[in-house]
DNA sequence: TTGTAGGCGTTATCAG
DNA sequence: CTGATAACGCCTACAA
């Protein structure tokens, strides 16, 4: 009914299970000729693992830190949430997790929360700066896979990342900026951090694709909003007042600050934001914001369990598994 | 270190392993004053199931189907092939899945597939038939789970739809058609069949936006073009040369034909399709395509089966873990 | 290098 | 109604 057992193995192989489990789990120890009719035994009954026994009997628990910003509003909070809602089932099945705050440009605090992990594996989502990926180093070296979730630390030693094609982002917000946009006129970038390394790629992208594709539109200087509401307003603010602005392409946070000035704005400029909060699916609804593009967070959270589980067990990751889609949110689509 | 068993259930509870179970599992036979006693315990243990052990001990082994309609191009060869990868590593978590083959619109045959079904659930993508639907309820009488997948039965007894919203999809078609047109002209739908709820549902969604939102431009009445590429070019072809066309949203399959006949007409519609196959990626990548709307099939088997555990194991549902986000491909973010 | 025996947490069987 | 006791499939001492 369930598939041949250790048992089957063993007794077809003519070794004892005890041989079988060091084939299985090549812990050596085994001469070549027991390994073969070993091997020839699995091939022969067609069997596989059962986990679920393994894991059992190794009395197997998987911890996983998650190591993320801490906040109440906007994407942070989705994500505390996507994890507060995986945690219930993952414990089912022998995943506890468990969530490390910090706060969004704090290195120090960043790295004092790296420091002392007790965890099989961790996913973090942390600034790009060298004391991390020392710190990542560190972890690799005392045996805790890493693995990088939203923001990338692609020099690190870090063994697999989580998010989305942050290029990919920003070159897809051009295409519907400008295939939005006709007439010719200015288009403001906003971003939270000039040095962050996934606002800088989603700047990248939509400047190339409107380079490439939409020379009828100016871009001015990318501004630093600094993940801000209030910041976001005021530097719209500014730069509407001084030229009619056709476009926001708006990379960070501060979403409620970037409704309120374009509420107030003369004409309503075509408004791309990131990541759909309580905030930004307003914001659709009632037209002030033309396109949300969003990572699934809930997608984000499953995807990086399943690579620290697969790193844990010591199975292949392939880099696909990360990949996270970029959901796109208009008025029309809003869930 | 791996938190309380039904052991440490039974010594605070002052019964037997064999009443705490009889209470975690409601087998009933077990008097009030025992029962309040394990629920107490349960409660000040803070005792979680452990899965594993549960599932080792009965052999429990899911058993689930996928029937749906085969085909080696286009979407249902995407599902397929979805199918196929996520089969290894269920297996390990002792679910097995079968796929059922049928073809696309052969009701007897789809209910000839669902007559000898022998499995724990079932999800089937199948035509509205009321001969479907009545072998839906025959095997939910008989203790098969079942859901719909990508074509939802809502009159049927199917406990759970894992699928797109068909009508946002067709609104989100239509903003996106009405946004990347500012000049007025004639639009062309062609659905696979006009009896297909989900391709009515696409249309009624499309339909209503063009008409709220976007009058400038003149909706062509509904064609049919079967999921056939040859039907699809014919289609096309005639109605470019009666007059020019502006955009084409086309619902179902046979892309390749619709590709064809639009590298022929003399200008380019803005032309939106459904279903990221190599076809439609193609034609996004040499601008024959504007926009694809995609529903993720690896997502959809997930969640199918996901669902499909959680009613077997007696788990509440939600009706949000069925729905599959919609995916929005341009030339930007094809990955 | 190989094998045996016992246990992981849960469920099922069979007496009391 | 209740309670021992033996599985389930795998892993891990420990012994040979």
């Amino acid at each position: 009914m369930s598939g041949p057992t250790v048992h089957d193995v063993a007794r077809t192989a003519q070794v004892s299970l005890a041989t079988v489990d060091r084939v299985l789990n090549n812990r050596g120890g085994v001469s070549s000729k027991a390994e073969a009719k070993v091997k020839a035994a699995v091939a022969q009954t067609g069997y596989v693992r059962n986990m679920a026994a393994a894991n059992l009997s190794r009395r197997r628990v998987y911890r996983f830190c998650f190591v993320v910003p801490s906040g109440d509003t906007g994407f942070v909070a989705l994500l505390q949430a996507a994890l507060e809602r995986e945690r219930s089932r993952l414990v089912e099945e022998q995943i506890l997790i468990q969530i490390i705050p910090t706060h969004a440009f704090d290195v120090a605090g960043q790295v004092a929360a790296l420091r002392d992990l007790d965890c099989d594996a961790v996913a973090i989502m942390a600034s790009e700066a060298p004391e991390i990926q020392e710190e990542v180093s560190r972890l690799r070296a005392s045996g805790v896979r890493v693995v990088t979730l939203v923001a990338d630390l692609p020099q690190s030693d870090r063994e697999a990342y989580v998010g989305l094609d942050n290029v990919a982002a920003g070159r897809t917000a051009a295409e519907f900026m400008g295939r939005f946009l006709g007439a010719s006129g200015e288009v403001l970038m906003i971003a939270g951090s000039l040095s962050s390394r996934d606002h800088n790629e989603r700047l990248m992208g939509f400047r190339r694709v409107m380079q490439e594709r939409f020379q009828h539109l100016t871009l001015l200087p990318a501004v630093e909003g600094n993940d801000d509401a209030q910041s976001v307003e005021r530097l719209v603010a500014e730069a509407s007042a001084a030229r009619p602005l056709v476009g926001i392409y708006a990379i960070g946070a501060g979403n409620k600050g970037l409704v309120r000035a374009v509420q107030k704005a003369d004409a309503k400029p075509v408004t791309i934001v990131h990541e759909l909060t309580p905030t930004s699916r307003q914001g659709l609804r009632d037209g002030t914001i033309d396109l949300v593009l969003d990572q699934d967070t809930s997608a984000a959270v499953v995807a990086a369990v399943r690579i620290m589980r697969d790193l844990t067990e010591g199975r292949e990751v392939s880099a696909e598994t990360g990949k996270i889609r970029l959901n796109i949110f208009s008025r029309e689509n809003i869930q």
